[in-house]
DNA sequence: GTAATAGTGTCTCTTAGACACTATGAA
DNA sequence: TTCATAGTGTCTAAGAGACACTATTAC
């Protein structure tokens, strides 16, 4: 119907928050960002960062907003998208809340400073995570945000969110280890890559990491969508 | 952070609604339920119908319970997911509205009976509805519930949500060919749909369907996803 | 030199699409 | 019978995984 006629006269109201999965790859190990709450309910406890949104400002804006007051960055580099909705009641003890949910995916990011917001923000590996109790309904949360990007990783460019702007194939390679849990032929792995045509742009420079021949450096591409996709499994 | 510290010490309000994109298949056309506006804002413009969510009742319950009320069947056969949220400040210009958008497939249902919600409700051909002008941001949602339609039927088995309980592989295909826009050969088809694992269980029977050799009746299977997956294109 | 990583070539197996062909009904 | 639809077989081309091989660096 749209708002429409639903009866006592005044229309129900809720409290709406964004929650933030933003996850990153740090020392080789995918991590998440996690707060410990510092009030009731779940003081103490582990949960994702968010908060409030705010009367005159849309969804998206909300999740960008909090998303820099927690990493202490103005502009975080990456990728930020919707991941749903959760909005039970009860998830919240003390009021009726909706909370829109995004999921980030960023660059390896300095620590994230501790005292300018009231929670402390740290990174937590996701293994450790998904073992933790975390307050309200954000376990589930963080599950639907890792397969959300597990899945992405398939069929979308979005790998190179957590790379920075320049990279190398092996750099690419370790992020869909990383979030897949799971080792890829390096030489098959790069066929596919440099293959899938907007995905990667040759800098035309190279790089040496350690041992071994110095690798190409790539920009991501303008690729929206990976043909053909990589497979998990 | 979760609720937490913003300040105003009281949070911010909002009302929250469900908006629901309700797809079948009617005379071999893809097909969305639409309502005509009763009341301003958007007085006599269609609009995707939805309601208020109430107080104690989650979100995916409202979903389902305006699915009911404006189809008229208390359970609806099909599927229902959700789509995305919707709540730019000035998308509902009398006050600030958070939409929680639902994305339904439903096989060929009867005529939503009239007057029986302040709207009429009717099905419309997606393509007329995709012209025509729609309140709020429901062209929008429209075009985002399509989209997820059409990509969740390359590698979900959701097409069968189209079906009734028993059908056939061309009454599939046909689910296929409309939702695509897309003519797909009968025999490939044929031999994908039957050889993905879960995806039809064989019902032993047959079914005469006008001239031709008759075909055999299916049920849906018990898969969650269709490997391989179908190509669009 | 050896070790290590980057990148290419090639082989095999699977799958997708095209389409010939068979099966079984209605008119 | 003819026609239409259901369903199978087969061919070809393209992609996936396995892995030999070359290239270029550090040590």
């Amino acid at each position: 119907m749209g708002p429409r006629d639903y009866t006592p006269s005044a229309y129900p109201r809720f409290a709406v928050t964004v929650d933030l999965v933003v996850l990153t790859l740090r020392t080789g190990t995918l991590q998440v960002l996690l707060v410990e709450r510092g009030e009731e309910p779940f003081r103490g406890q582990r949960a994702l960062p968010g908060g409030f949104v705010r009367p005159d400002e849309g969804l998206d804006a909300a999740a960008e907003r909090e998303l820099a007051e927690e990493t202490g960055l103005r502009d975080v580099p990456g990728h930020l998208e919707q991941l749903g909705s959760y909005g039970e009641p009860g998830r919240d003890p003390r009021m009726r809340v909706v909370s829109v949910a995004y999921l980030a995916l960023a660059p390896d990011l300095p620590e994230p400073r501790a005292g300018t917001d009231a929670d402390a923000a740290d990174w937590v590996p996701v293994d450790d995570a998904l073992g933790a109790p975390l307050a309200f309904d954000h376990a589930r949360v963080l599950a639907d945000g890792l397969e959300r990007a597990r899945a992405k990783l398939e069929y979308s460019p979005l790998a190179t969110a957590f790379c920075p702007p320049e990279f190398t194939v092996a750099q690419l390679r370790l992020v869909y280890e990383s979030v897949w849990g799971q080792r890829l032929d390096p030489r098959n792995f790069h066929r596919k890559v440099t293959g899938a045509p907007g995905f990667l742009v040759d800098t035309g420079r190279t790089r040496t990491e350690g041992r071994g021949r110095p690798a190409t450096v790539y920009r991501r591409g303008d690729a929206t969508a990976l043909h053909p996709p990589l497979a998990r499994e």
